[in-house]
DNA sequence: CGCCCTCATGAGATCGATCTCATCGATCAC
DNA sequence: GTGATCGATGAGATCGATCTCATGAGGGCG
């Protein structure tokens, strides 16, 4: 309410004055110090910082845009990117988009209206995005988060997609799998769920199996039972699935367990993300993690590196295999003591 | 980059023409608002917001603080404020405190220099905050989200907290269950688990049950058995548990079947706030739940009504049973075929 | 005693858009 | 033809803090 200069009139100072008081101390004698001081409290000025943004061209203000909030991967990158912001003394405006390019479009255009000082953001395809083309020709600093590089040379911060879904591959093919699904969300629509399922096929043709035809779910986190259901019966049927991402696997495994298949035992389920929920079920979800935490904080330390004008290197972060009980061997190994394959021992 | 004054001169009008050509197009002609278009267009002129906030004395800026992202309860509360905001073209702050004063007083404080329009937080406890002390003498508009109502007159939004998990405990009831826990993180340090232990005894009293001391486990969204194993055997071991929120009711659910305890088979096991991934396990938690979607949106509705003066009216939200197969009947009502008692059924 | 330097302070411009009020030309009614 | 009205436009103030530069008082030193 109260603004500086009130505070300069009632203290009997210039406002060049009283707002030296609070910018530098030191070169405010004491007494005067005191008195805006005093009158600053009796007043209860708050520094309005929309003129201060206005005048010094610059927000403290980071902008960013997550798909969406109800993903507990985006929340808990969100979180480490709030708690990172605060640290640097920078605010947050937060907007989700729902993968919509209309949304994202107008999104971006009203934080750069806004004047943010950066921007991170994940969009759904990087390499072909309208609004990323937009942005080149920006000065503002922007930082991709999640998503792979962009062609147009937008740095981005994440992991390897392809490599940690091949490693994720690797790790069910070591368990003695054969048959190996993936399990994603409608249309592969986001530029990560496609290098994933890349990932996936290079380690696959690596060790000579056959990859097999995307599963795809009618939504992104949640599957439905009947979309594998025939894939879980006959000859070659699936004894374990990568999902593109937890809660889909999470929900995943629920389906199953409801339809009284045995998680491993029947089906291993294998998710990519990490959340922290996933280690707290029964059984415990085995993911592939991506560090959403050091990702938050990271693109934070980047975007303000950016800020100053540095251009600091991104390398991908480190994804990690996190072990869990929703992943054995295959039902074909436990009877590997017994002569018979498991194909004739089904009928 | 470019500002007005730029494409006023480029167009050869004044400043003030230039912003009419914007604001309210009608009032140019149209010869002069094209050229005062095809000039903006050339320099990708881009409206300032922070000198239209100075001098409109308005932000269009909501702050939001909520305890934690990384509780789904709250994520999801905030997608649907950050959808509602953006319909009436508003954007949000948000930042987290961890129920930290300190955080929440400087969060506040920032926000308030920040000039945001209104403000929507989530506190620890509302009756003794001091942050709420203080924003009682400022003029922004502030409304309290899921805490109870503030005794200095603050509104708040949110659901009954005490009669919801009274009705809770009815249902337990109701099952059958006569030996009903109530698990809680540490030091019951948010109001709103008080009021549901609050409206646990109450019900329980009202059966002439005799309510049991909480238990606590260390930390405020996850589980540790060994809190709980102690009450799960003997004459008069626990047949369901409440918990006071879902997250704790997931990860007391997976320890239990870890410990190859069955639920509800063993222990039923209800939550509270029917967060979406509930329903997706299995078994799907029994849950009473919390619009939280309509809390965000009649957050924001509210808080706009408030920003334009108005004092809508704060009912309680309406709170809903969400059924689940984490609660069955407790055992003794499956042995009550058989004539014995069930404590004398267990040695 | 005078000169210079330092330190505290104030006057005024500035950031970029918007709002009020004045102006000017044109149209209209009488 | 002349005054009134209306529409389009411009000049200038304004929002609140900060920055630059000028001023003036006081101290140190030759």
């Amino acid at each position: 309410m109260a603004d500086l200069l009130s505070v300069a009139k009632l203290a009997g100072v210039s406002r060049a004055t009283a707002s030296r008081t609070f910018a530098t101390p030191e070169r405010v004698s004491p007494a005067t110090r005191r008195k805006v001081e005093d009158a600053a409290t009796q007043l209860a000025f708050r520094p309005n910082k929309v003129a201060r943004q206005l005048r010094a061209r610059a927000t403290k203000m980071i902008g960013v845009m997550v798909p969406s909030l109800n993903n507990p991967v985006f929340a808990e990158q969100l979180h480490a990117m709030e708690v990172a912001a605060r640290e640097a003394d920078y605010s947050l405006i937060v907007t989700t988009s729902d993968y919509d390019p209309s949304r994202e479009q107008a999104i971006v255009d009203e934080m750069l209206s806004q004047r943010v000082d950066g921007l991170a953001l994940t969009v759904a395809i990087a390499h072909d995005s309208a609004v990323l083309a937009t942005l080149k020709r920006e000065s503002t600093p922007c930082l991709l988060v999640y998503n792979p590089l962009h062609p147009g040379g937008l740095p981005a911060i994440g992991v390897d997609n392809r490599a940690a879904m091949a490693e994720a591959t690797r790790h069910l093919i070591a368990l003695g799998h054969r048959h190996i699904g993936m399990v994603a969300g409608p249309l592969l629509q986001s530029d990560r769920a496609r290098l994933r399922y890349a990932g996936y096929r290079q380690a696959m043709r690596e060790h000579g199996l056959a990859p097999q035809p995307l599963i795809e779910m009618p939504r992104h986190t949640q599957a439905e039972l009947a979309c594998l259901a025939p894939l879980l019966a006959g000859h070659n049927r699936l004894t374990a699935v990568l999902c593109t991402n937890d809660l889909l696997a999470i929900s995943l495994i629920g389906e199953l367990q409801r339809a009284k298949f045995s998680v491993p035992g029947d089906l291993s389920v294998m998710g990519f993300d990490g959340i922290d929920l996933g280690q707290r079920l029964y059984p415990s979800l085995c993911s592939m993690e991506q560090p959403r935490i050091e990702i938050g904080r990271a693109a934070i330390a980047t975007l303000l590196a950016m800020i100053q004008g540095q251009s600091p290197p991104l390398p991908f972060l480190p994804h990690a295999l996190r072990e869990g009980e929703s992943v054995g061997a295959p039902p074909a190994t436990r009877q590997a003591l017994t002569p018979r394959s498991p194909e004739r021992n089904t009928p």
